[in-house]
RNA sequence: GCUCGGGUGGCGGAAUUGGUAGACGCGCCAGACUAAGGAUCUGGUGUCCAUUGCGGACGUGGGGGUUCGACUCCCCCCUCGAGCACCA
């Protein structure tokens, strides 16, 4: 098999401008402060997500959102912007150590060898990427600022009145306790049931349950002692704060709905002498509660239930903890057992049974409700069941008018709700109430690849101290084995020289998730090589946006209710303590969609449908393989992988190179003499001589239009087709004006840099494209001085006419009026108005 | 069930204040150059009818509506995908 000649030497010139761009640092990025930074430059900042570096290295679906920024990032500069678009490593976490572990190598060489991969990958996609500012998670320079992050969460609280976080020592100096304070701190130790996973030997957060579930591993509730972070009580600002970003509606509506705010109630039934508070949304319906349920996991069941009551409640309380969350939600059938006990219903002093029943959660609300069965659908079908008692308090008929409800009696839904927050609030029975369904974030992991907290115990008292900041990084010991031994403390625990840190204080065994190194790192490309600060003000300052630090930034949805959340969570701890000056990291936020497999289904290594980008690369280029990923379709829409188009890009590509270099006998490329240097003072419209370069100068600069729109839309494709149709009437000219030709290069470089570089170069033009300025647009050049009419009669197409730009409405109508076939459809026929769009179309009614 | 996003040729997709539906690419058909073509170039390509000539009918998931005019706006329905899910 010989080798297959290549439509063009992409395979020779690609690596050379890699080099080229590696050895000049031709993406350089400077910041304030350093060599060659100008302040009068605009600046912005595009992020990618960075990359998880895993041992399969990258997938095609990671060049897809890359490309997308490379483009912009490279329009920006060349649009006069400093533009920083930076690419680090996401490297500690489960996967990094769940490698390592099936391995036997140590998770840092693991890591190594995959960042190497994954930059080589990356660089011979030719991406404009600062180098210098690389960071990696698990770099010791790195992890200490994240460690230090966590020290700012651990030594605040969150203020209610202001709605901000603020440092514990003022607490301190109002003489709270240490309890006190601890029970207040936005990380804090809290026994609950989790989400323990067996067979990765570890806790995981409520947002990762599905991921690793999905991926075959075992989880189950178990109560154990975590870290815990405060996120819940920055819920309501992280609705309200969501509102002015410039996100995808349907991210902002999955962070909604994952935060899960209910305006309701809170309302206290007594219960054999004791309070309960239950919380309903639909307080309006109080006078039709015609039961209670409490759920199995209630503090008050066992107290309340009566004696006769007792077995029979026992036994569903063994049936329910024996089910996993997921078996509850299975059950299509609703159950439940009667305490024997009663509740007094503030309103009427109504005695209402109290059940028990798995429908109702203790992790929501206060895990104990008032059933209305007329109004809830829930209710309605255990009260069918079990036979209770269903009283409407809503009229039928219109749905909105309260009944049977004394002092709400004809009031609108609204109005009762109103009107039964202020009745209870005066007979000190309740209150308004909102609700979220978000819950703090699990943070601690018992696991060995990952940043160790920074906290000390004193084994005596119990109580736990931060490490003091001289002493980060804390780096995790060298360990020979780490892999998950059961013990929910971690592996950590097996290394007491490293446990101990003195007589009396001992390490936390315990380490942080991969989300704690991915929350922050775009605020360190701003400033990576900094010790004294994790961003200095100067950088803050300039890089970042007080309405959304970065100007735009460009990951998988996936991400949509961790990473993303958990950022902006952080971003607003680090921003309440005066850290940072804006509210938001991101202020623009795109998502590109997910490429699947040729065979239309997700790509899989199980299914083969796997598309390997170093293949792409070697079979057509960086340049098809960024064209291809571009043309598939909008950036924002899942869709099927097809090789044959990128067979269709990389002709384009080649059409272009063709437009330049011919072959000759001896199967070498040379210049073909198609490109013509403007001859007559550089003047490129010389109408006598080149009747068509008029022409092509109007489709040039179409195309620039073309091109520049689709990219301040994200609408790449589009400016694909552009591309295209220029090149196409390139084709079909004799001669292109060399200043034309080498304006549209500029248009092509920000998608195939390689290419274009190489052909200006080729052209004997010494400057990079990326170093010079976008063209700009000659609007005169667009200007038609014939246009073609549409005409239509009743709507219908009949005719296309050909008249003057400038055309007088009256002139159009005319001329419509006396087309042939125009006239051969209204024949016999009288007009009843005739409708003009100016440019556009005419349109007669006739009948 | 709730929330969000889709449905346009054989395929990926264009059509951004309601104004030529199908740009561009793939695939397919025909031709040119060739010893040869899986290279390249040229032309054609929504469906159906007519094709001796203009041309005509239908057509953007289905049904209805608004309008001189609807892929686009409104109502109802079908369908696919994603997220959440006994959240009171």
């Amino acid at each position: 098999m010989s080798e297959k000649r290549k439509p063009y030497p992409f395979d020779l010139f690609e690596p050379k401008w890699q080099s080229h761009w590696a050895e000049n640092k031709s993406y350089r990025t400077p910041g304030p402060g350093e060599e060659g930074f100008d302040p009068a430059k605009p600046k912005y900042y595009i992020l990618d997500m960075f990359p998880y570096p895993s041992g399969a290295g990258l997938h095609v679906g990671h060049p897809e959102g890359y490309t997308a920024t490379d483009i912009v990032a490279r329009y920006k500069r060349m649009n006069g912007f400093n533009v920083l678009h930076p690419m680090g490593w996401d490297a500690f976490g489960l996967p990094a150590e769940q490698y390592a572990i099936k391995t036997g190598t140590h998770p840092r060489l693991t890591t190594q060898t995959n960042t190497d991969n994954f930059r080589r990958q990356l660089q011979e996609l030719g991406f404009a990427y600062d180098w210098d500012r690389e960071v990696n998670t698990t770099d010791p320079k790195y992890l200490r600022w994240t460690q230090w992050i966590f020290l700012q969460l651990y030594n605040s609280y969150f203020c209610d009145e202001d709605q901000k976080a603020k440092p514990v020592s003022e607490l301190q100096a109002k003489g709270w306790t240490q309890d006190q304070i601890d029970d207040v701190r936005l990380a804090f130790i809290h026994e609950a049931p989790v989400n323990w996973s067996p067979s990765m030997g570890t806790v995981l957060a409520n947002e990762e349950v599905e991921e690793w579930k999905a991926k075959g591993e075992s989880v189950e509730r178990r109560p154990l002692r975590q870290w815990m972070l405060r996120i819940t009580k920055y819920a309501q600002r992280l609705i309200d704060e969501l509102e002015p970003l410039d996100w995808p509606e349907s991210i902002k509506a999955l962070q909604r709905n994952w935060i899960g705010r209910s305006e309701g109630a809170e309302v206290i039934f007594n219960l054999s002498g004791h309070e309960v508070t239950i919380f309903t949304t639909r307080p309006d319906t109080l006078f039709g509660a015609t039961y209670m349920v409490l759920a199995p996991e209630h503090p008050l069941v066992s107290e309340v239930t009566t004696q006769d009551r007792k077995e029979a409640v026992d036994q569903y309380l063994t049936a329910c903890a024996s089910k996993s969350d997921m078996e509850r939600g299975l059950d299509k059938e609703k159950s439940g057992v009667p305490t024997g006990a009663f509740a007094t219903n503030p309103v009427n002093g109504e005695k209402i049974p109290v059940w028990i029943a798995d429908y109702v959660m203790m992790g929501y609300g206060s895990g104990a409700i008032m059933a209305v069965p007329a109004h809830d659908e829930r209710d309605l079908e255990f009260a069918e069941k079990f036979d209770l008692p269903i009283k409407q308090v809503v009229c039928d008929q219109d749905q909105n008018t309260i009944i049977n409800s004394d002092f709400l009696n004809g009031l609108s839904i609204k109005e009762a709700k109103k009107k039964i927050i202020h009745w209870l609030v005066e007979n000190r029975k309740g209150r308004k109430k909102i609700q979220f369904k978000l819950r703090d974030w699990l943070f601690s992991r018992q696991r060995y690849w990952g940043e160790p907290f920074p906290l000390l115990w004193d084994k005596e008292s119990g109580q736990h101290s931060p490490l003091p900041e001289t002493e980060l990084p804390l780096l995790q010991p060298e360990m020979e084995d780490f892999k998950p031994t059961g013990d929910p403390r971690g592996p950590l625990i097996n290394c007491s020289d490293w446990i101990n840190y003195s007589e009396k204080l001992q390490r936390e065994t315990n380490t942080m998730p991969q989300w704690a190194g991915s929350c922050w790192y775009y605020l360190r490309y701003c400033d990576p090589h900094n010790e004294e600060h994790f961003i200095s003000p100067e950088n803050q300052n300039y890089w970042g946006n007080e309405d959304g630090f970065v100007d735009f930034y460009v990951g998988g949805k996936e991400h949509a209710v961790l990473h993303l959340l958990y950022s902006r969570f952080w971003h607003k701890v680090l921003h309440d303590l005066g850290h940072l000056k804006s509210k938001e990291p991101f202020k623009k936020y795109f998502a590109p969609g997910l490429i699947m497999g040729e065979d239309g289904q997700k790509m899989s290594k199980s299914l083969g449908n796997v598309v390997n980008p170093d293949d792409v690369v070697k079979n057509y280029g960086a340049d098809s393989l960024r064209l291809y990923e571009m043309f598939m379709g909008p950036l924002d829409q899942d869709k099927p992988w097809a090789m044959k188009g990128v067979e269709g890009v990389h002709r384009f590509l080649a059409k272009v190179w063709r437009l330049v270099c011919t072959e000759d006998e001896q199967g070498q490329w040379q210049l073909s003499g198609k490109i013509q240097p403007a001859s007559d003072s550089g003047d490129s419209q010389s109408p006598s001589s080149q009747p068509a370069s008029a022409d092509l100068a109007k489709v040039t600069h179409q195309t620039i239009k073309r091109v520049q729109d689709a990219i301040h839309s994200l609408r790449f494709n589009t400016a694909i087709s552009a591309m295209m149709e220029c090149t196409n009437a390139y084709t079909s000219a004799t001669e292109i004006p060399k200043g034309l030709f080498l304006t549209f290069l500029k248009l092509l470089s920000p998608f195939a840099p390689h290419l274009a570089e190489e052909l200006n170069q080729l052209l004997g033009e010494t400057e990079l494209l990326s170093e010079q300025l976008w063209p700009q647009l000659d609007e005169s050049l667009l200007v038609e001085t014939e246009i073609q009419l549409i005409v239509q009669v009743n709507g219908k197409l009949r005719s296309r006419i050909q008249v003057a730009a400038d055309i007088s409405k009256d002139d159009a109508e005319k001329a419509a009026l006396a087309d042939e076939n125009v006239q051969a459809h209204t024949e016999g026929k009288t007009v009843r108005k005739v409708i003009v769009v100016p440019g556009k179309l005419i349109n007669i009614v006739a009948n």
